[in-house]
DNA sequence: GTGCTTGTTGGCCA
DNA sequence: GTGGCCAACAAGCA
């Protein structure tokens, strides 16, 4: 499920039910494979006991800090999902890491185990953390980065380029098919084939997806919507993009969907255009 | 049984 | 060294 948005809407969901909570942790999988390249064991010792006393989401990952200068990274991988339940709460099959409240239990589940949970400790926030791509919603994504980027990436097809966390961090499959189509942008054309103008739209509707999926997934301030795609307009690509027989929102037409790039990919023709174009 | 799946990585090859 | 492509990872679902 997480893209951008989802990263965000997760993080917020744990820090609003442990925020200067004490936490004790229980690991139901110690040698799961969402630890590697991490010690559960060192990661349980330092974070019982500690409180969480911030977070933060950064493209597709969440950093949570703990008092004592623990700090635990989240990436939710393909399925990965962060809940919260009652303390007393049966464990489920896929859950790997809970940290227990007095009160609840902050839960990490994950059936494919794409997802990874990273423990550090330091004064500071971990390298992986820091070397992430400056986001998309940032005044430092510049139309000229994105220029040279698909430059760089001339004769990949651009649904490919958008995908790449380096420069377009926390875009994922569904936003990646959201921003061509509002940009109306044919998915297979190589990405050094961008006209200016069309490189520029390109900028732009990644900037306004970010930013409309952040508001309407994660929501404004405070404010968490109960269910993560509750408000995500009807006139976005999003709700037809699955579906058999789904027609484009804005021309009626019926979506295509197609591998490109590797990946299953729907986009609207007419719309869209060409791969020549 | 088959063929998918909102992600990332490492290996292969040009 | 760089860029592009693809299989693999694991489990569930239709």
């Amino acid at each position: 499920m997480p893209e951008l948005a989802e990263a965000e809407f997760f993080r917020k969901r744990w820090h609003q039910a442990g925020a200067g909570k004490r936490v004790r942790v229980v690991l139901l999988h110690p040698g799961a494979k969402i630890f590697r390249g991490t010690s559960p064991a060192a990661l349980r010792r330092a974070l019982t006991g500690a409180r969480l006393v911030s977070s933060e989401a950064r493209a597709k990952q969440m950093l949570f800090r703990f008092s004592g200068g623990a700090w635990l990274g989240v990436h939710l991988g393909m399925s990965g999902e962060l809940h919260v339940e009652a303390a007393d709460w049966a464990v489920g099959k896929h859950d790997h890491l809970v940290l227990v409240t007095p009160r609840q239990a902050l839960v990490f589940t994950d059936p494919r185990m794409f997802g990874r949970v990273q423990f550090h400790r330091g004064t500071e926030a971990p390298g992986w953390w820091a070397r992430i791509a400056p986001a998309i919603t940032s005044e430092t994504f510049t139309v000229e980065a994105v220029a040279a980027f698909l430059r760089r990436r001339a004769k990949a097809p651009i649904k490919a380029v958008l995908l790449m966390q380096e420069r377009f961090p926390g875009v994922g499959n569904w936003m990646a098919d959201e921003i061509l189509w509002r940009a109306a942008i044919h998915p297979a054309r190589r990405a050094g084939s961008l006209s200016p103008a069309e490189t520029r739209t390109l900028w732009r509707e990644c900037r306004r997806v970010c930013r409309l999926a952040l508001d309407t997934i994660a929501g404004r301030g405070d404010y968490l919507p109960p269910d993560l795609n509750a408000h995500i307009p009807k006139t976005w690509l999003f709700w037809h993009r699955w579906e058999d027989g789904g027609r484009c929102p804005r021309t009626g037409v019926p979506l295509v969907r197609e591998e490109i790039g590797g990946r299953t990919t729907c986009w609207s023709p007419g719309r869209q255009g060409g791969v020549e174009s």
